[in-house]
Parts: structure tokens; C-alpha cells; sequence
RNA sequence: GGGUCGGUGUCCCGAGCGGCAAAGGGGGCGGACUGUAAAUCCGCUGGCAGAAGCCUUCGCAGGUUCGAGUCCUGCCCGGCCCA
């Protein structure tokens, strides 16, 4: 069967497996760099394979705007349209719902989005969703699924029971019109920060005998403390034989706490934004390249780090390059930030392969400064070793 | 030599035409960013207090006025035109 799940091997709560796709295995625990419009900003495909990245993420509403689903599929679908082929997920346009709150519209049967780029209106069904990620030919796709804001306990359940009307639509659409064995459709579990919801959310979700899970509406606003809690309590909730994908997480200091909790997907936009903020993302936190400390810094961002930007240039060139707004700058330390997020993600595979995971975390998250935290900060107990 | 336009916040451009510590940019400095409306967004950018205050700023020197970056006189510097 084409979307297996193989655990290889499993440390307290963290698991390392791998989960087939049409267009090769993917390697878990994995984090997929997010390429919203078909491209990962400031980075070629070719960058993407030397970083060893396997899976990355694209989005349904951007590319059903632009340039069309129709066109991509009629190009041969995502994978030919963007040079990329490895496997691919598409989010849903679900998120969309959450962040593109004020252009949105919701109701019982969808969402009409008033188009960001031309004001013009777009209808979202579960079954529109649906078929424009047939149209994409996407390896995983994502149900149509409502985020809400966390901790409004009446938005949440009101999302909640939405999310899962959809996802049975969703599951139908897909069976009907859509290739089960070219295409997983993934349930997202909803609930915000309320464990009955997540429970509820969980029980109907994996209810559907589908290739995979996630937890969706974490990192949206609340709380590190309630985000680490609301995962440890979730995780133990899906099957242990199918793929957890957390959506939308991915600070370093998160990789290494959601792994621990048991997650086995990741996606995020953080490294690649802040990059092109003028972030450098490192082992011992995150650093402002702008600062003017680093102007004669003749160190490479991170000392010891294999990627191309820092065997190559020092933190000097870099922020001169931030600086002066040049794209070079933008690459470079996106290929950075990227590099050292799926670095720990491999160097996290390894260690739960060799039973030494609860070490390498412990290691890991003590070297490791959150941005905004003061030094000495208390942080939630990791639930292994 | 004559005419004319102009010199603005100790980085630059620049609004201002009697109530101004003085618009707005750029630059600089700092912060934020988690299923991407993001190469975006938000602060600060004369000094001392740091709330309500006080002090020193608009080429230089005088003057008019309750009050001048703004009006008048002279000078210095720059652009353009005429000689």
C-alpha cells in the first residue's frame, strides 16, 4: 500500500518511522520547509535537495488564486509545475480561514474569501478544497478544516463540530472524485486549548480510517506553557500506527519539544520568514543580523555549522547583505535557518534510533535561549528520560 | 559686477510663509515574526528630566514683534541667468 507508516523504532514518546509516498519515503520525525505559492521564498529546489529537506508544504488558496489549479494540473501538476520531485503536502486553504480572518466569510456549508489580491470573491467547500489538491496532485492533502483563535471556548467548539462536518465531506469528496493510492487525506484535529474539545476532536477524527493525523490551531496566540500541554495530552489520543502532524509549529526549541511529545511531521514558515527578516535561527537561539554587533563579526553565523552560508561567508557579509536588502541575503540565511532545523530533525531520527533521544533533548534545549525568555526562565518538564 | 532662487532638527533629502522642539522620507539603531496577504510590521532617532517641565536648535549678525525657521537690514556660502 502506497501511504504505509513504518515505525522503526520509538523513545518514550518520540518515534522514528517512515511513511511511503508516490514520490519516495519520507524519513520521520520530518520537518517540511513551507512553500506557499509553489516555492519555498528564496530557495531553489536543487538548495531544498542539498539541504536534505524530503517533504515540503504548498498551499491550496494561494495556488487555486494564482496561477489556478486547472493550469498547474494541466502542466503536468505540482510536482512538474515546480521542479520538485519529492513529496508534497498541500495545505487545505483551512488556515487561510484563520489568518485571512477579515477578507472571510464563514458559514455552515464553507467560506467565501474576498480574494486578497484582487478583492474579487472565491467560494471554499470541502469539496472545492478537495479537488483543486486533485488538481495539484499533491502526495499528502489536507481536509478543509476551521482554526480558530485558542482559548474561546465557544469559537473552539463552534470549530470544532464544523471541522468535523467537513472532514467527512472531505473523506466522501476524496473517495468519490479523487486516487487513494496517489493522494493520503489527512484528518486535522481541532480543539484549541480545551482537552475535552481535543478529546471529542480526536475520537471523531480518527473515527475515519485515514493515512494520517494532525493537530491543528497550536501556535496561533497561545501560550508556549498551553501549546506544550495541550500536545502532551493530544498526542496520546491518535493511533500509533499512522503519521501526527502538528501544523504550523516550528521555532527549534519546538521541534525538539513536539518531537519529544510524539509528533512525527512539522511544517513552519518561521525559518524561512525570519530570514528574510534578518534572523539567523541558532543552537544557542535566535540572532538579529542586523544588529551592529555583527558588522566586522568575521565568525560564520554558526560556528561549526556545515551549510553553504556559513563554510562560506561570515556573519560580516551577511548582514552587510541584510543591510543592503540584497536577495543574496535572503537565501543565505534561509538556507541556514532551514539547514539547522532539518539538521536537528535528522540528528533527532538518529538519536531515537539509538536510544539516546531523552539525552540529545535535554542537551539540546539547555543550549537553547528562546527568543523573549529571561536567562534561567522555567520551562515545562520534557516528558521522556 | 547686476539679477534671481536657495541655505531647516550638528548623516542626507525635505515640508514649513508669525505661536514650532518644527510634517514627511531616506539612512541609522532596536524589537516582533510559528499550517506565509510578510524581502513584512512596530518603536526610537537635539539634550536633561524621562508625568505635567526645562534647556539648546532652522547659514551668520543685528532689527521689528507679546512671540521669528517664518517679516526687515547687512554679511557669508551655493545654483542659475545677464554682463
Amino acid at each position: 500500500m502506497t501511504f504505509r507508516f513504518t515505525l522503526e523504532a520509538t523513545e518514550g514518546m518520540a518515534r522514528a518511522g517512515v511513511f511511503h509516498t508516490p514520490h519516495g519515503p519520507i524519513l520521520t520525525p520530518v520537518f517540511a520547509p513551507v512553500g506557499t505559492q509553489a516555492t519555498v521564498k528564496a530557495v531553489a529546489p536543487r538548495d531544498l535537495r542539498d539541504l536534505g529537506a524530503s517533504l515540503i508544504l504548498a498551499n491550496t488558496y494561494h495556488l487555486h488564486l494564482r496561477p489556478g489549479d486547472a493550469l498547474i494540473r494541466d502542466l503536468g501538476g505540482l510536482h512538474a509545475f515546480m521542479g520538485w520531485d519529492g513529496p508534497i503536502l498541500t495545505d487545505s486553504g483551512g488556515f487561510q480561514v484563520f489568518s485571512l480572518a477579515d477578507l472571510s466569510e464563514i458559514d455552515g456549508d464553507g467560506v467565501t474569501f474576498r480574494d486578497h489580491l484582487d478583492g474579487s470573491l472565491h467560494r471554499f467547500t470541502p469539496e472545492v478544497a478537495i479537488q483543486i489538491q486533485h488538481n495539484l496532485g499533491s502526495d499528502i492533502i489536507m481536509a478543509f478544516d476551521q482554526c480558530p483563535v485558542p482559548d474561546d471556548r465557544a469559537m473552539v467548539r463552534a470549530a470544532v463540530e464544523r471541522t468535523h462536518r467537513w472532514l467527512a465531506r472531505c473523506a466522501e469528496e476524496h473517495a468519490r472524485s479523487g486516487d487513494p493510492g496517489r493522494q493520503a487525506l489527512f484528518g486535522i484535529v481541532q480543539g484549541g486549548i480545551f482537552m475535552e474539545l481535543r478529546e471529542e476532536s480526536a475520537r471523531f477524527v480518527t473515527g475515519l480510517d485515514l493515512p494520517g493525523y494532525a493537530i491543528g490551531g497550536l501556535s496561533v496566540g497561545e501560550s508556549k506553557a498551553d501549546t506544550y500541554d495541550t500536545l502532551t495530552q493530544t498526542v496520546p489520543l491518535l493511533p500509533a500506527d499512522k503519521p501526527r502532524y502538528l501544523m504550523g509549529v516550528g521555532s527549534p526549541e519546538d521541534l525538539v519539544e513536539s518531537v519529544a511529545r510524539g509528533v512525527d511531521f512539522l511544517d513552519c514558515v518561521l525559518p524561512t520568514r525570519v530570514a528574510r527578516n534578518g534572523a539567523a535561527l541558532t543552537r544557542a537561539g535566535r540572532i538579529n543580523m542586523r544588529n551592529l554587533q555583527y558588522a566586522d563579526d568575521p565568525r560564520p553565523l554558526e560556528e561549526g555549522c556545515t551549510c553553504y552560508t556559513c563554510t562560506h561567508f561570515s556573519r560580516a557579509y551577511v548582514r552587510h547583505l541584510v543591510k543592503a536588502s540584497e536577495i543574496l541575503g535572503h537565501q543565505l540565511l534561509s538556507i541556514h535557518n532551514l539547514h539547522l532545523l532539518l539538521t536537528i530533525m535528522r540528528e533527532m531520527r538518529a538519536a531515537i534510533l539509538d536510544g539516546t533521544f531523552a539525552d540529545y533533548a535535554s542537551a539540546f534545549l539547555a543550549g537553547y535561549q528562546p527568543v523573549g525568555s529571561q536567562k534561567g526562565a522555567r520551562r515545562n518538564p520534557l516528558p521522556v528520560g
